[in-house]
DNA sequence: TGTACATCAGTGAACGCGCGTTCACTGATGTAC
DNA sequence: TGTACATCAGTGAACGCGCGTTCACTGATGTAC
């Protein structure tokens, strides 16, 4: 039952998605061979066709994974100029939608401390997408130095990164959503000028 | 070779200490019960002595973990008064000691998404953990109304979470290290009144 | 272009291993008198 | 207080199970002539 080389490659490319998504959503220690490769419409064995092992096929989905966020994040920004499109990023990436499919979204939210346990080349898949996110913000934020902006732009994203966790973890649907919006606030609300927007009668939890 | 009740008491502490730590370290389910118990200075057969399953420890330790946690920023707050105290914590809480070192660190940050797809006293634990930051952070910001002072402490924590989880996937060590600092300055250098301290030549990366 | 053979994508069973959990056993501790 | 017996903390072997990995096998694809 071989397959052609095109044919081949395309299933390649469908483990490395369906392991991307199954990683986020369970964690790469939680996820199995056959868990991916069930997803991929694969038995399990035909895994090593493809890959050396697992830690190979985490680095590159880890990487896909981080591309998908950049493009995600990068495409709600230019919808917009300048800080809209940067308005618009946060908004979407603090979305209930976002929290609620983990699978699809950011794999520094979904993975986080997995990833610093990771073996190099996940982790600098991992360090290589932060960075470009930091990049994407930090285009939003055109007012003071480059270098100013870039550093609004780092804590913006760590921000994000530790909101998004957050608000899986909490048990409270209604301190969740306050987590989310109380960060988009702070991060499109203050700025290096220190203007505040008004955003009365939000409270912290239910 | 019965022991004694204090001493099983004993006994069973260091269990939840031990797998506290095991778990910050390597993660939920990278921490096998051998694991823990070994560090417990045990081996595994007696673990059911004291637990009815993994499960249950899970949730004991990072409530242990979750009170190490709150215990020690609230210490290094309460050595200096308000803001100070505040700055105090969140340098702590920010240090390459920290970082290096999250077996006896905030579970929040070493476990992340793990917390996520834990059962609901783990969750409850970690939720009650993030209040318990929240409200100790906000005690160190006096000035505006409390309902504000909470938002932003619930900010400053989400960044402080988000900021510690990154630097430690990161795998460039000057990186990291910016991320901390930038971190810091923008919890303790912006404030509600939009007020800046001087933070010049400090970069985002090497 | 057609034929003969080598390749190899994918299947499904099997491998050793470590997991969470159970159990028979031990002997010091706790309890009853 | 002393003795006899029950309890149970901790050990170490064993359980079934699912893990990552390997392998014999299949038959369509790719290659050589």
């Amino acid at each position: 039952m071989r397959k052609s080389r095109i044919e081949a490659a395309k299933t390649r490319e469908r483990i490395v998605t369906a392991a991307a998504a199954e990683f986020r959503q369970h964690g790469i220690a939680a996820t199995g061979l056959a868990d991916f490769m069930k997803a991929a419409g694969l038995t399990h064995g035909g895994f090593y066709r493809h890959f050396e092992s697992k830690d190979q096929l985490v680095a590159e989905a880890c990487s896909a994974a981080v591309a998908m966020m950049n493009e995600r994040v990068a495409s709600s920004a230019s919808r917009k100029r300048g800080r809209k499109g940067l308005e618009a990023a946060v908004a979407d990436y603090l979305s209930a939608e976002h929290r609620d499919n983990p699978g699809d979204g950011c794999p520094l939210a979904a993975l986080g401390a997995e990833l610093a346990r990771a073996d190099t080349k996940t982790r600098a898949a991992a360090t290589a997408g932060f960075l470009k996110l930091v990049d994407v913000l930090a285009g939003g934020l055109d007012d003071g130095t480059p270098d100013e902006a870039r550093r609004q732009a780092m804590v913006a994203a760590l921000t994000l990164i530790g909101a998004l966790t957050v608000s899986r973890v909490v048990t409270d649907k209604a301190l969740s959503n306050a987590v989310l919006r109380n960060a988009e606030d702070s991060i499109t609300g203050s700025q290096s000028t220190g203007r505040k927007k008004a955003k009365k009668g939000r409270l912290t939890r239910e």
